[in-house]
DNA sequence: AAAAAAG
């Protein structure tokens, strides 16, 4: 698909691609869901299943409504109105004069207790683009995705949600994001999931994988509350969550909440965050009001348990999102500390969902303690990081960069759509380098902002609203910006600093090409990274890209240095503890494969997306 | 060496 043309005809091609309105919608199999399943298996919440009598939760002295459900929800806006970015254009001085926590205007209902519709049209800025996308669904190609499970027992996928009962509730939501079919990510890993299995899930950028572990877990509290689950009682402002959904950083875990917001709509199961940078009492506020499902960033979360705001007792779901980041070097302690240290129950009482795009082994070897009998599962590409993005690398040095960028820039403006800059997102290695060329992108015309970790949380996120209404077009980033975020109609991604870890780069250029469209990540390289030379050629070989000669001569020439050479898997990762070097004195019993290989490699899914949030992440 | 995450 990768016919030769010049990058700035793919930046036009891809933004005119995304905001192009398709029509091929498949609403066939959503008439399928069914209601209430026949099942009549009783069913048994994980912590009453192989639990020792006495590491049971303290009797409960409070007897009081034991579920969430009636709880009044906040209607307001989030903090104060919206506001348009400060920085765009420098001059245009967008007068915002608030703080925090200042416009909590809307305030909420007492007497009604009414739940916020999250699918109303609250939020006006991912709407900006996006009326009524629907790019057409290749489901056939499903079927060519390579799959690898292990372990034992692995629970078979299932091809539609009206195969799993998520129940009534869940279903009408499901339906209300206008998910059509799971993706493959969901159809393996919601039948694991809801079997009660813990689970390892490696699967690419954008495939789905916030549902993935909030179905099982709302569907899991549902059941729960429905059997009467009661809480201890430690001082009215303790709060006990069930669930506990863990990011690298603030904006993954704003995004997942609201996701779960959606998927939890009118199921009685409440979702909060929490998250540092922002005011520590509104957050406080939110969960005295209850919590079912508590989202959080380590930080802010470790804080939280140290004032005993929040006890991790009750928690029955522990998922990790972007796994292999919360266990690397500056996060591991921290993880080690909530996962382990605290009062949370242990692996087997619990049920642990990790899931990344990308898996190293060591970092898997970290996570098996988190792990109780798990199933291992990697889903192929699934149009990210593949021929859905078309890879580039050129040769720039340090210092031609921003006028080579200039000139990317340019080029693309000409070619604009509807007068519009398409997105681009900018990676540069560090925050000053951030904060420099957003001020020199503006000085020369170019309407840009930046996020990264020395802005305030309010600069943050009113420059990734700002970006993703195209107010400013152009995002200079850290890799604050590399894992998880969602934002439609990305075109193009620049590393104008490749990163250092090939993981990183598959995470950065992961933020295009999202929801089956198409993107385009532009690398600029020199001889500062030539440690990454042989793992980029060979990803990019992976995904069918053109590799420039002077780029494989690069490549041939390092030596492979360990970590940053790709051991020549199929896709993705690998389960650890097939290799043959993972032997402890002869504990096998994981050896067992059970992989249901789907054999085959290439091709990817079309993916389908349904307007502003796509189903797949 | 840098980034992120508490204030």
């Amino acid at each position: 698909m990768n016919t030769r043309t010049s990058w700035a005809d793919l930046a036009a091609n891809s933004a005119a691609e995304n905001t192009n309105a398709g029509s091929s919608v498949n609403n066939g199999a959503i008439g399928t869901i069914s209601g209430g399943a026949s099942r009549t298996k009783t069913y048994v919440p994980p912590h009453l299943r192989n639990r020792p009598a006495s590491s049971d939760p303290p009797a409960p002295a409070y007897s009081g409504p034991a579920t969430s459900n009636d709880r009044p929800a906040f209607t307001g806006p989030r903090w104060g109105g919206s506001r348009n970015d400060s920085r765009s254009g420098y001059g245009s001085g967008g007068g915002r004069t608030g703080g925090w926590g200042g416009g909590r205007t809307g305030g909420w209902d007492r007497s009604r207790d009414r739940e916020v519709n999250p699918f109303g049209d609250d939020d006006n800025t991912e709407q900006a683009f996006s009326e009524q996308e629907n790019s057409g669904i290749n489901f056939d190609a499903y079927e060519d995705i390579p799959v690898e499970t292990s372990g034992d027992n692995v629970p078979p996928p299932v091809n539609t949600f009206a195969e799993i009962d998520l129940g009534e509730a869940l279903n009408l939501n499901i339906r209300r994001c206008k998910y059509v079919k799971p993706t493959p990510v969901q159809r393996h890993a919601i039948p694991i999931s809801l079997s009660g299995r813990d689970l390892m899930a490696c699967a690419q950028t954008g495939s789905g994988k916030t549902a993935a572990f909030c179905f099982p877990i709302i569907n899991g509290i549902m059941k729960m509350q429905a059997q009467g689950v009661q809480r201890p009682f430690r001082g009215a402002r303790t709060v006990y969550p069930l669930a506990l959904i863990l990011s690298p950083t603030r904006e993954l875990s704003m995004q997942i909440h609201e996701e779960a917001r959606k998927f939890s709509y009118q199921t009685g199961v409440k979702v909060v965050v929490a998250y540092g940078g922002a005011p520590l009492n509104q957050q406080l506020r939110e969960l005295e009001r209850g919590v079912d499902i508590l989202v959080a960033t380590p930080g802010r979360l470790v804080d939280l348990l140290e004032r005993a705001r929040v006890s991790l007792q009750m928690v029955k779901y522990l998922a990790l999102d972007e796994a292999d980041r919360m266990l690397d070097m500056g996060f591991e302690p921290q993880i080690r500390k909530i996962v382990e240290q605290m009062d949370m129950p242990p692996p087997g009482s619990r049920q642990t969902m990790l899931f990344s795009a990308t898996f190293p082994r060591e970092i898997q070897r970290l996570a098996s303690d988190f792990l109780y009998n798990y199933v291992f599962l990697a889903v192929g590409r699934v149009g990210s990081s593949t021929d859905l993005i078309v890879q580039r690398v050129e040769f720039v040095y340090d210092s031609d960069k921003r006028s080579h960028l200039m000139d990317l820039l340019h080029a693309q403006r000409a070619n604009g759509v509807q007068g519009k800059q398409a997105l681009t997102l900018v990676f540069v290695e560090t925050k000053k380098s951030a904060d420099s060329l957003e001020h020199w992108l503006c000085v020369n015309g170019f309407p840009a902002t930046s996020i990264h970790g020395d802005r305030s949380q309010q600069e943050r996120e009113q420059a990734l609203r700002s970006f993703k209404s195209g107010n400013t077009p152009i995002l200079v980033a850290t890799d604050v910006a590399a894992r998880g975020l969602d934002i439609p109609h990305v075109a193009h991604v620049v590393n104008f600093d490749l990163p250092n870890d090939i993981d990183d780069y598959v995470h950065r250029i992961g933020r295009t090409g999202r929801a089956g469209k198409s993107g385009l990540a532009t690398a600029f390289f020199n001889e500062s990274n030539v440690t990454l030379a042989r793992a980029l050629a060979d990803l990019m070989q992976e995904s069918n890209q053109e590799v420039p000669a002077w780029l494989s001569r690069y490549a041939a020439r390092s030596y492979g240095g360990g970590r940053n050479r790709r051991s020549g898997v199929r896709f993705g990762s690998r389960d650890f503890r097939r290799d043959s070097s993972y032997n402890r004195g002869g504990m096998d019993y994981y050896g067992g494969n059970t992989g249901s290989g789907y054999g085959s490699s290439g091709g990817y899914g079309g993916g389908y997306g349904p307007g502003g949030t796509s189903a797949w992440d």
